[in-house]
DNA sequence: ATATAGTGTTAGATTAGTCTAACAAAATTC
DNA sequence: GAATTTTGTTAGACTAATCTAACACTATAT
């Protein structure tokens, strides 16, 4: 099997595949730390191994083969991630460094236990969707909450982004998922938005924040 | 930190000296299924780096610095298994593969939860000592069932070695921990054991099996 | 005390994964 | 369309961890 460099290679390739709609080797670079040399490297090695399709100067696809893997990976992450809050009382700004190393664990019985143990749950705990065990994964269509209007009541699902950082911000203002939310205003001139939830009347979030939140209108 | 090839090369060193009294470049070789000049090289490394003292053509002795490194390594295996064992429903004949790998995870909080979790265990799910923080391991003076006589009433408290064969061994004649043993006789030719507990009145135990068993008065 | 077996070392090679320096190609801007 | 910036490639080097083949040292047995 791959090795865990490898891996996270392929993991990186997926996530990107989903923001960018070409992947190139600078994408790459910055995403994994690495410098391109080592990029255009190892992309030529896994070409060879059939995890990507992959030619000079050409944008790098993921094979299905190297899709499935990646969603894989992404599956042993998330669950993780999600055992670690649900069951070992973990925040969610705390999970994403321990499940970035237990994911290249070789051990699906672990996974299929957690998942057991979890009754086989969605999503992880930034509201991301977990791929089955054959790689697929179900795309959730919800909306950026910067998208809505004035006067929408929707609820909290999902995160664009998942840094420490941002996690903080939110627990800092006790936004966690499922919560429920009313816009009362947006401002024209920076387009925040006055929002109100349990507890919080009235709480300004600016659109960089209103652009990581996803939501669906309940 | 030492890359999870150093660890292993830790845990082995310390393993090995609670066997023999001298640990050669032979013994990890064979302990490690790696080539004799492969232990040579990195032991000098070892040496260099301060995990251990080496002279050539000398024993090898971990440092103190070698030795908690060791025994901390030694708590996130045996924290890890017990975690599997006692939380997670897992077999104690299934938890060393995993544990050898997750080992390795450098997440200090997620051990520390574990620990916390199964309220400070004392011993792994083979009764073995879990390591303390500080890296300093209580010895447990038990006796080898072996060594016991005919009439002894004794209480299984650990094993010597913990191979899957020998648990799956173990599940077969339904022996675990704690189990209250009675020797009802002891057979002078092969020195195998006739041993009554729970619900069998009498089962015969090789003399290799109770080598392996370690016991105390009841 | 010598032969033999076991153990340890050296030399040299290999693979995975990384780097920097230099240059080449492609894309963008003017 | 030419200049500039961005992106990609090559070449060459390095480290960690491994190997085999050959030889050297040590310990054991006759
Ligand atoms: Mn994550
Ligand atoms: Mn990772
Ligand atoms: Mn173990
Ligand atoms: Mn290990």
């Amino acid at each position: 099997m791959a090795s865990p460099t490898v891996e996270n290679y392929l993991k990186a390739l997926y996530a990107l595949a989903n923001e960018d709609d070409e992947v190139n080797i600078s994408d790459l670079s910055i995403h994994l730390k690495v410098s391109k040399p080592t990029v255009n490297s190892m992309v030529k090695t896994l070409n060879q191994q059939d995890w990507v399709n992959y030619e000079r100067y050409k944008p790098i696809v993921l094979t299905r083969k190297g899709r499935k893997a990646a969603a894989l990976i992404l599956r042993k992450h998330r669950l993780t991630e999600m055992y670690l809050v649900e069951k070992m009382g973990f925040g969610w700004e705390e999970v994403h460094e321990i499940a970035e190393q237990i994911e290249h664990v070789k051990a699906p019985a672990l996974f299929d236990r957690m998942d057991k143990l979890m009754d086989f749950p969605k999503v992880d705990p930034h509201g991301s969707p977990i791929p089955d065990k054959d790689g697929n994964i179900i795309d959730q269509n919800y909306k950026k909450l910067s998208e809505c209007k004035v006067g929408d009541q929707v609820v909290l699902l999902a995160l664009t982004h998942s840094s420490k950082d941002f996690l903080e911000f939110l627990d800092s203002r006790e936004i966690s998922l499922k919560l429920e939310l009313e816009i009362k205003a947006i401002e024209p001139f920076d387009s925040s938005m006055l929002i109100s939830y349990y507890n919080h009347p009235s709480e300004t979030l600016s659109q960089k924040v209103c652009d990581r939140l996803l939501v669906q209108k309940s």
